[in-house]
DNA sequence: ACCTGAACACCGTTCAAGT
DNA sequence: ACCTGAACACCGTTCAAGT
């Protein structure tokens, strides 16, 4: 009995199925169970196969984290399209996306943005989209500081700040360091609304925020 | 040649010295170098012995974060303890001492707060100290509050908030996620000063900062 | 150009055995 | 009670060889 070739030996488009298998298996068993062995042979393919396209670990990190980075983009931007010159709503409604991609796949999150990727500057897609991001938010706040909705200053560390604070509940939420206490009295939305007020000069718009 | 027994069989304190010597390896060699056995090696036992103090590498891993965790509360503690009956100089003392201990020791910090240990639920002596600082924290607020420092609202929810402005910059500064437009323009102190003020009714007393 | 299979060094964990 | 040494399954990485 002869065996049967398997299809074909070339796989077609390797590259990207390793991405894509790496955020399935991230998305089930977390940080600790992604292994470029496992992202292998869920992609149909010997453990060195990898290796044909991504210098090592780290280098397949840096395709998931960017492609994590793009897909957070993408929700930024689809959240603030609906509200076209009405800059307080663009705010909100991005950051709302930011936090829900967080809550929504942690482990992408994580990855994405808590150093698992050890030298994200060596990884030029990465810092790209990073920068992208960054200068969309920075263009946001000082939309936000011409209608008088944000204080004045410098709209770089406004921006940093902001990112700053969504980032650090995000982060405390996920690793579950908020104490019950506090997250059985109040919801997530209650925390973030209040959080965004203190930047805010004029009440944040909540019948935005999904959920 | 008889065997020269090396000092002795037993080690002593071996359960101490694994937790030093991984918070030795974290700081030289970051969140991946960290390996049983390495620890193992480096305090002089074979490869099986932290299995007679610690069921699993987990296990080890939570001490090294109770570990942070003590040293942070420490640290904040004495940061605080020069300014009874000020409020608000023990609210920005307290906050600088967060952030120098995750700039100081980015990788004790990084295993402290952000998701290495997987089920911190699980030690009892790490949601211990978790909940003590914490605490301390929300009566700051409180204090704050009462002096008109800080707006009203629920405490804990304030704290939550506060903690997470501080967590997030801290995180984003390590992973190196803040771009150097902006870091060459502004200093870590000044960025954590205007996020301080977000949340103070008065201006921030800036001498405190040591650095 | 893309993939396989064997090999190597290293890791976490277990367990029978030694002191 | 505390530690060792051998063993096992798994991992990242390399490399000669196959298609």
């Amino acid at each position: 009995m002869p065996v049967m070739p398997k299809k074909s030996y070339h796989h077609g488009d390797l590259k990207n199925s390793l991405v894509k298998a790496g955020i399935g298996i991230l998305a089930r068993e977390g940080v600790s169970g992604l292994t470029l062995r496992k992202v292998a042979r869920k992609s149909g393919v010997s453990h060195a196969a990898p290796y044909a396209h991504f210098s090592d670990k780290q280098a397949l990190i840096a395709a998931i984290s960017t492609e994590g980075f793009k897909r957070l983009y993408e929700a930024m931007d689809s959240a603030i399209e609906p509200y076209a010159d009405r800059p307080l709503e663009q705010l909100i409604a991005g950051a709302w996306a930011y936090v829900q991609f967080g809550l929504n796949d942690p482990d992408h999150f994580k990855v994405t943005f808590s150093g698992v990727l050890e030298k994200e500057k060596d990884y030029p897609a990465f810092v790209e989209i990073s920068r992208r991001t960054f200068d969309r938010v920075v263009s946001m706040v000082e939309a936000c500081q011409r209608a008088n909705i944000l204080r004045g200053g410098p709209p770089e560390v406004l921006a940093v700040n902001i990112w700053g604070q969504l980032h650090g509940l995000v982060s405390l939420l996920i690793e579950g360091q908020i104490s019950h206490k506090v997250l059985d009295k109040y919801s997530t939305k209650e925390i973030f609304v209040t959080a965004l007020s203190q930047f805010t000069l004029v009440p944040v718009p909540t019948d935005i925020l999904s959920i």
